[in-house]
DNA sequence: ATTATCTATAGATCTATAGATAATGC
DNA sequence: ATTATCTATAGATCTATAGATAATGC
């Protein structure tokens, strides 16, 4: 359930169908079809279709100009203009251009954090859970076509209300994973901390080579790696790991 | 050597006494001694003598303000106030705001790029050697005053001509040290990013306690794990690491 | 004469608001 | 009447340059 969960603006094909598929597909079926917009003044440039609500496609272009240039770089002129609408238009969705950076950021951490919580509550062993929980968190920063993570290492993130808190529990339900398998060991806050920031770091590989998707489950190795587990354990916690998180993605009831 | 090769800039205490120090002292020895400046128009706000020179100032304004807010979110006004002079006369030691984050950046990677160097011709295991670099380059993303790794991570860093090309020298550095100790291991590329990325993540650990220095060896254990190497061999490793890295700090001939 | 600073400002933005306008819906 | 957009712009910056000025040095 939670691995398809990433917010409709993430894919490309995104479900931003509410009040927009009846008129796209009354617009015609024929080529590429121009965007047929029903109430309030038409736009000043014609644009193809999206798929996706005004409000969708604004944030969509801040994804890609915060993560690519940075939040301060990026005007709203560029955003609004890459969305296909004039700079003051966006102010009809967004009350400022912090806004919308509040949304990405939020948007961006709520799935990890409801998969944490999920695999908080599972039956399994903490190893198990905690490769589970990096595999699906690094499957999730690997996911979308814009590199959203990259949005939490802006310097501008941190004056974001409530987004270090969500973080923060983030941070916390990696640790309560971690303890049982570190009891014991003197550095134990240290690879509590390491383990986190591993996960966290593929933020920056994908920023050198996007093509990174074979990353989730090494990354999870790495992370048990570092965390103390012994090599001899890990295709046991692998496998049950698997189950645990196709349990969750197909029918959650 | 190298571990005391830090910019200047990064030390409180630094040595930029070049023209500054006689005048320095014959300021007098008493209580807060206030700048005395010879050559020139005196400054508009009088300053506590900080041992650093104007052009040392801007690079260390600079440094906290860039690492904490940004670098487009930071004004050149704000940076050149900090370090004790008008925004106008910054550009009498810097090109433009540009450059001043240009030679932040250089003098950051540089030290490192040194150690990997040195390392790389050190007679000793890939393992002990890359322990060694590991834990040289946290201890150097640890070190100063400011966290000035973290600007590795602002998008602008990405125009700065030559520092791609610096950082991209330094990853191969670790992943020539790395090839011998994961040979058919069938995911060596993805663990070579990892080990990277998992030193330069303690740029973020760092972020969040700023507390960080026990992070250097635990952080180069953790790479040690994260390549494949068993537990059992990493206690020797490390001892010949040590070794290594005190070889090079003593009496470099 | 040289130097390190200063003051002043041109020119180029950039965000957010005010208010007009061109559609649909009733 | 309602809505989604538009145009225009006020007000607030921000960077970089021009040119003045107040020290020391010779």
């Amino acid at each position: 359930m939670w691995i398809e969960h990433a917010p409709a603006l993430c894919q490309d094909h995104g479900t931003g169908r509410d009040e927009q598929v009846g008129r796209a597909e009354r617009a015609g079926r024929d080529e590429v079809a121009m965007e047929k917009r029903g109430v309030g003044r038409p736009r000043a440039v014609e644009r193809a279709v999206t798929g996706l609500s005004p409000r969708e496609e604004v944030l969509s272009a801040a994804a890609e100009l915060f993560t690519v240039r940075g939040y301060t770089a990026t005007t709203t002129r560029e955003v609004a203009e890459r969305a296909g609408i004039r700079q003051a238009s966006m102010y009809h969705y967004f009350k400022g251009k912090e806004a919308i950076l509040a949304e990405l950021l939020e948007s961006t951490v709520r799935p990890s954090l409801e998969a944490a919580r999920a695999l908080a509550a599972a039956d399994a062993p903490a190893g198990a859970r905690l490769w589970a929980l990096c595999r699906s968190d690094v499957a999730l920063l690997c996911s979308g076509p814009h590199n959203l993570g990259a949005l939490y290492l802006l310097p501008e993130a941190d004056r974001i209300e409530g987004f270090a808190e969500l973080r923060a529990a983030l941070k916390h339900a990696y640790a309560d994973l971690l303890a049982p398998l570190t009891t014991g060991l003197p550095d134990r806050d240290v690879r509590a901390d390491l383990v986190f920031a591993l996960v966290e770091a593929v933020i920056l590989i994908r920023r050198d080579r996007p093509d990174a998707d074979v990353l989730a489950e090494a990354t999870a190795d790495a992370a048990l790696r570092v965390a103390g587990v012994p090599e001899a354990d890990l295709p046991a916690l692998r496998t049950t790991a698997l189950a645990l998180l196709s349990d969750f993605s197909s029918p959650p009831i």
